[in-house]
DNA sequence: GTGAAAGCGCTAACAA
DNA sequence: TTGTTAGCGCTTTCAC
């Protein structure tokens, strides 16, 4: 591999002049860039970045943790913060804690010794004892925390809007399947489901517990929802949603004839389900090409703070084949 | 943050012993190694890759390069080549081409400039045009070029093990809808089916021909199965496989009644499908580390070539409900 | 606008 | 076993 020096003594000029042809190239006339240029491809220069990092002090890299890659809803928003990261030179340092919380305070110290920042994505465990993030910059998906930069959905809406729809739907008993217990949009979207009730009195919200977030989780929820005797479960996501209709339907009972089912995120399992799933709508990559651009913000601000705390990122209620009419028995 | 030489000299040793303490610990006596070590942490000492990096002349990371996130084959080939990597401190670069294969061969260039070595999962674009690769160390993920390293699973035994159970249900006439053109898989899987044929005379492959590997493409390919008048349908993999049956239970026809469906990988959505599909089970994630190990040998060797061919990567064929005896009217 | 010089933090020879 | 000596390839002052 050609040196910066090669095409340096290549073009006629200093290594200085190469490195700013690459760097500043409006620092450098017309000309001599040129020459560079010629030089440097003529050669198959390519800037050494490991090089230019050490000399910088950054490495150029931002790790994302998540909690299981398997997850659509986690995949979508690595490929989203992946795909923004490469536009602005970054490489994208993944791990996944396979829904293990013990892990994640290791896992966030293993990136922040490697990386210019990380984004930490619906953390399970209780992120104030992260002091692995200690003079780190870490931004924030899908939770909040004084003093962090974050992006997140503001489920507390979302679930208000999934309430009305049932409700306007004559549901008056919804079953509510968790997720887990320390996920800060678990908490948001009790807390909806709780303002819900304060605006419609004779609504009420059964909750079911907490589950595992994937499929099975969905599956062992089912028929705890039917013995609730509610008419419409509404679920954490869309992949446990799944689990829940399946398991429904094994059961011989009708969606959305038995039971409404809602699920959250609509990612594109939801979209193709047996029964095509309600759920709340968000643009997942989007965020995820948010939070790099709050990181790259605290990376160039120099770590003087003052983040604005942001507009909670949007979504909307996609109604589907899921939710019906309540039956009138119930 | 604390260097080398801040350690070096607290403990009172030169820098050199204090690498060795980190790189070779065996080759310093235990007293020294434990002065060091506590003057590292109380200093809070913590190597910079970056310039051990320059030093080595290797940049540490992996680079890896998917068609589709979202995808949970892939999404599992990643998980299995993140952990891996990490075990052995490469980071990994995922970098998703969107299932478009123009971009690959920019993509792998740029995996290439800035990573030790690539594995390339499922190209969908030719990888003989991929002059990318030229020097590189490049690991191929499910697909096999003269010379290259690489993991795979043997398709053609998948098919004929697949074929040969649709056959012992009574099947004759099977349709095959198929992946993209130019993946390697798929094309293995079409030597399977007409390997099947080969053996068994009697038995029809009616191939429907190439669609999306996603979710879409298998419904697209939907009614095509039905007019084909095959009594069951394999298809390229879980997704479509997935699209297919919906589209089917929309037209009122039973799986596997009326049709039956085979898919392919064993991701999770084949268990947990409305009708459980019968699918070739694959450790996905146990193929993404064997890719690291074979790179990492490939960086150790120093390239002189010599790479055993190593067996296929072993699967099985898992049935489940979706197929089943071949509806006599057939 | 361009160049000379001085390292970034670490490790790989080579010596002792 | 430990230390000395040289850089890895680049960018960044600071001159000119």
């Amino acid at each position: 591999m050609a040196t910066i020096h090669d095409v340096a003594s290549a073009a006629g000029v200093s290594t200085t002049t190469v490195s700013r042809v690459f760097g500043q190239p409006s620092q450098v006339t017309e000309s001599t860039r040129l020459r560079v240029q010629a030089a440097a491809s003529a050669l198959g220069y390519r800037p050494n970045r490991v090089a230019a990092l050490l000399r910088s002090g950054r490495t150029g890299t931002v790790g994302l943790l998540v909690p299981d890659l398997e997850n659509p809803y986690f995949a979508m928003v690595t490929k989203g913060v992946q795909a923004r990261a490469r536009e602005s030179g970054l490489t994208t340092f993944v791990v996944d804690s396979d829904e293990i919380a013990e892990r994640e305070p290791k896992f966030l110290q293993l990136l922040a010794d490697q990386t210019d920042g990380v984004l930490l994505c619906s953390p399970r465990a209780l992120i104030e004892d992260a002091a692995a993030a200690q003079g780190h910059n870490v931004v924030l998906v899908n939770s909040t925390l004084e003093g962090m930069a974050s992006v997140s959905v503001d489920y507390v809406v979302a679930m208000l809007k999934t309430a009305e729809h049932l409700y306007a739907l004559g549901h008056r008993r919804v079953a509510y399947v968790g997720g887990p217990q320390t996920s800060w949009s678990d908490r948001m979207r009790r807390n909806g489901l709780a303002a819900a009730v304060n605006l419609k009195p004779d609504l009420e919200i059964i909750d079911l517990g907490s589950f595992v977030p994937r499929v099975t989780g969905g599956a062992a929820a089912a028929d705890l929802a039917v013995a609730s005797g509610a008419t419409a479960t509404i679920v954490f996501n869309d992949l446990m949603a799944i689990g829940l209709m399946n398991r429904l339907t094994e059961r011989g009972l009708s969606i959305p004839g038995h039971m409404s089912v809602v699920g959250c995120d609509d990612t594109f399992v939801a979209q193709f389900a047996a029964v095509p799933l309600t759920t709340f709508h968000i643009d997942i990559s989007g965020m995820g090409a948010r939070a790099v651009d709050l990181l790259n913000q605290q990376l160039t601000s120099s770590g003087d703070g003052g983040l604005a705390p942001g507009l909670p990122w949007p979504g909307e209620l996609v109604v589907r084949a899921s939710t019906g009419v309540a039956p009138k028995h119930a």
